[in-house]
DNA sequence: CTAAATGCAAATTATTTGCTCCATC
DNA sequence: GATGGAGCAAATAATTTGCATTTAG
């Protein structure tokens, strides 16, 4: 909140919704789902102000995104730093500890000596039950 | 060709124009630079026609497609069994000898209990230049 | 000949933009 | 009361689908 009249923007309702949309989810969930009021259990709220709203917020860092395949963005507040591993046969999302990733990070760096971030673009694969 | 055929599908001159249009390009290409002729160097083509195409040519396998952020596919020819890696500082997209990519798998492997691929989703991150 | 594939138009999906009016600071 | 933001409509971008006509096998 500080975050936001510290730049002259203003804490609206609809702004204001499409957080409590973001913290009343049970993971990540997309600008859709946010405008139809994450199933009913929010008021709903027009698409195109939840896409520029989900813009400022991500601007301000309070809101990250990323691509689970085809298909629309998924949100979360980036309050939650966890990571995502998506399932490409099940589809399954699931969240991760970051430290998690770091033996993996630091070996992208030896090999490749590139900076990785899962963030935008999550690690993609067949997870371990699939696999099974 | 004989993949084609073996299944009932035809060796068309749109079809062919496709793959020609992915083996004449430097690298990984959109549905649209080949409906364009890849810059004029062959003749253009209708869109919808090469989408359907490079979605029947990857059923084959023939063909794979990445995404290099937001904004269209990128295709190649999957003769190429290279893997891609993106800088999301200064968007450069580069291929990579996938065995360079073998240890990052096994460590995800060992760590998660996943088979990663990154042929649908690329490594992204700042790359060596950009990180200097 | 006969199914598969083309080419064009129109529909979809995800997201962005323009603009007028409303509400926050 | 000035200006950022809402809400609605319309535009854009990427891709998909329908259909009548063409064409490869």
């Amino acid at each position: 909140m500080g975050a936001l009249r510290g730049r002259g923007l203003r804490l609206s309702a609809a702004r204001r919704l499409v957080l409590a949309a973001l913290f009343a989810a049970e993971g990540p969930i997309t600008a859709e789902q946010i405008a139809g009021g994450v199933g009913g259990q929010l008021p709903r709220s027009d698409l195109a102000s939840v896409y520029r709203n989900l813009e400022t917020l991500e601007e301000l860092g309070l809101v990250r995104h990323f691509h689970a395949g085809h298909g629309p963005g998924r949100y979360t507040p980036s309050a939650s730093s966890a990571e995502y591993v998506v399932c490409e046969r099940c589809g399954d999302v699931s969240a991760l500890d970051p430290e998690r990733l770091d033996g993996v990070r630091e070996r992208v760096r030896a090999d490749l000596g590139m900076e990785v971030r899962f963030s935008h673009f999550p690690l993609v694969g067949v997870c371990r039950d699939c696999a099974g």
